[in-house]
DNA sequence: TTCTATTATCGTAATATTGCAATGTAACAA
DNA sequence: TTGTTACATTGCAATATTACGATAATAGAA
């Protein structure tokens, strides 16, 4: 169906797959590096960076805005866009709750 | 196109677009978390935890054996699942290297 | 105003994902 | 051998994703 049955699932399980799908491009994790590594916010030119189309980054980009992990603001007639540092924290809890559970014996049982 | 480009991006960008895929579906969420707190490995009674049906479970299950997040062992006429500690540990210092970025102000910049 | 630069949106084609019924397969039980 | 049980695979329908050309929309420059 292409559908997934979020109803059945937890709050918290929908929370990190929804997370984990914004990073499930390579294109948006580039975004992403590159906007961590030019802290002052970069704009448009992540197209001349990454080797896609503008409309391509343009809906990237609205991806991770709606999801909070970015954020821009228009600036004359370009728009400046960087990471929403409160929103990744709160996103790397979540995540990292996941990431870090533990097996009980350290040692993989099959 | 539906097709990812990924031969315009680093093998890292890649890693960690294909750790998260595997992560994008709350069912596999689901598996993961339950493979782990059941830390004894859980076999087909996965289908009657998570409320899908048997072939899209195994489904499921097959994704994340190909990423080799988790391995599975036939035992008798049944099949034994556990997370493969080993390359989850591997996994999680890609994915941490990812998140815990930082941003040298500690502030948004726009 | 007219032109230009920058970004967003629309429309569409190609491909991927999700889900399940039906069916196959392999191991064990009787 | 004949069931039965537990999974895997196949095939298909419905939906989602990715990518980009064409085209808006907006701000500033001339």
């Amino acid at each position: 169906m292409g559908l997934a049955k979020t109803e059945i699932f937890t709050d918290e399980q929908n929370a990190i797959s929804a997370f984990a799908k914004a990073f499930s491009h390579p294109a948006r994790v580039a975004i992403l590096q590159h906007l961590y590594k030019t802290n002052t916010c970069v704009c448009g030119d992540l197209v001349n960076e990454i080797g896609l189309a503008q409309p391509t980054i343009s809906q990237h980009l609205k991806e991770l805005k709606q999801l909070g992990l970015i954020q821009g603001t228009v600036e004359g007639t370009s728009v400046c866009y960087c990471i929403n540092v409160e929103n990744w924290q709160s996103m790397k809890n979540i995540m990292f709750q996941f990431l870090n559970q533990d097996v009980v014996e350290n040692s993989s049982c099959c």
